[in-house]
DNA sequence: TTGAAAGCGGTACCAG
DNA sequence: CTGGTACCGCTTTCAA
């Protein structure tokens, strides 16, 4: 079933029925009629591939992800993809399931599709994949890996680089809480680097029958919905992944209206969550939490 | 970037550049390697539109899934993707998040992108849906919903229909339980339609003081990851989502050399995964679980 | 307002 | 073993 046929069928050319079917009002309206009926009688649909070739340029974006299943980056897609259907443009989703070596066939994958655009919401990140995304000219994200280049624009969250590569878990939580108070020292907080962590680390307290947050205030990161759920809720650093959708959308297809990103790094700054796991906030600016405010140097 | 500008670079023309991408091993050895090395160097990915429309058909498969947060649904779609991988298809996924517009909407596109095959892991389904697909004629797989026919295939599992749309959840289970056992019938054992019940029913036979197995027996249904670290771990019914994902394959994609199950309706048969919240089971075949047989008529 | 025809980037058949 | 060349289905000038 192709144009030809739909043409055929309403008695005109290919070229007209292009034109309905691409909402060119120049088309005499009992024209246009015929044609679409025609489409609908036989049930036609555009070969999108042919369409594609032929206008050679696509509305199509490209998402890699590590871990559908994580909450965070299956949000950050949606976010995405909310901002995609907005703007006329789809998204086309690739799970690498951490294996670099499928990372890197789903990269080729989009780039043979020709997608406006490629997000990178992946950890796994060697050297080969970077070289063929910045030859490919494809608009590109990252997220928190990588330098910007010429097409490539990073997205990271701000958090002290010191603590992301340190002990993780929940175990991993309550275990270092444990040294921590055995070594003699006595905090007045305990900041983690992420909601698990954090509480593994209020378990390990309230055994130890240290009150939270009259003694010891402990905070998380991430905002997921267990800190909300906890007890005492945690106090944790949100972060904003509907504005980081946003922000990759932008980045991938600029916008002469607003901000240029591209090839830049977004630094997003975490929101503050109050809650019961810490004592009264002395910083005000903090504690009323500006909403991730944008940081683009 | 093109096949004519690798053949170009390469002194040959595009057919014979084309043999060599596509390893058709007619070609002379320093003439592939001539053709390698200028494709190399031109940084050139082939044009996956032009390559469909040319070669009439795809080897790309669509599914379509309400929610790919749910673990169930996720396992499913990865279980399809690594069967398709094995014999050189591709796989792209549409989140439709319950949303009936979506689907279609989804359909469409894939549709569009003549893929070779369609999987509907969806509740959400209406009659427009179902003719759209039909008429396309593109191999089709529901998941639990509609019925066969000549490009329709369905997977449902094999539970009591009765069940399936009674009391859920969590607080369901607990309340379902106490209503129960208030109305003075003392069951031997309490059969839920899935684990999230199950488990909230043990929380209320807990709090009444009425032990599971040695009172009364609990079992659930789907075997997610909960119903294993629950107290007591949970008797339930194993959904082999692996197999599910490899029947969904082959529907959409027939062997030759296997069952043929296009158009049909396949049936899941769960596994009984014995934990500890049942009593000792007194038939032997169902606790050996014959793993997820497949009954096809 | 409409039609004819030249691509878009590959594939595959037919010659040589 | 390799080249020439009709398509594949759609978009987009250019003319009429």
């Amino acid at each position: 079933m192709n144009l030809n046929a739909v043409a055929k069928k309403a008695g005109v050319s290919t070229a007209t029925v292009s034109r309905v079917l691409n909402d060119l009002d120049v088309v005499k309206t009992s024209t246009r009629a015929r044609v679409l009926k025609a489409a609908q009688d036989l049930n036609y649909h555009p070969n999108l591939h042919a369409r594609s070739l032929a206008r050679g340029k696509s509305r199509t974006l490209g998402i890699l992800i590590s871990n559908m299943e994580n909450p965070f980056f299956f949000d950050i897609f949606r976010a995405l993809e909310s901002a995609a259907h907005a703007r006329g443009y789809e998204v086309v989703v690739a799970n690498t399931d951490y294996r670099s070596e499928q990372l890197l066939s789903s990269a080729r994958l989009m780039i043979g599709w020709r997608v406006a655009g490629l997000a990178a919401i992946v950890s796994e990140m060697d050297a080969d994949l970077v070289q063929v995304l910045t030859d490919s000219r494809i608009p590109i994200v990252f997220y928190d890996v990588g330098t910007p280049r010429k097409n490539i624009t990073t997205v990271r969250v701000d958090y002290r680089k010191g603590m992301k590569n340190g002990t993780d878990g929940l175990e991993g939580g309550r275990e270092a809480a444990r040294e921590l108070l055995g070594s003699g020292f006595h905090p007045t907080a305990i900041i983690c680097v992420n909601d698990f962590m954090a509480v593994g680390v209020l378990r390990e307290l309230r055994e130890q029958g240290i009150r939270v947050p009259q003694e010891i205030s402990v905070t998380g990161f991430d905002n997921i919905k267990l800190a909300e759920f906890c007890s005492p809720a945690l106090t944790t650093a949100h972060i904003p992944r509907e504005q980081i959708g946003q922000i990759i959308f932008q980045s991938l297809v600029p916008d002469p209206e607003k901000e240029q990103l591209t090839g830049r790094e977004i630094v997003i700054e975490p929101e503050l969550v109050v809650r019961e796991s810490t004592g009264p906030v002395r910083n005000t600016r903090a504690a009323a939490g500006n909403h991730g405010k944008l940081v683009a140097d």
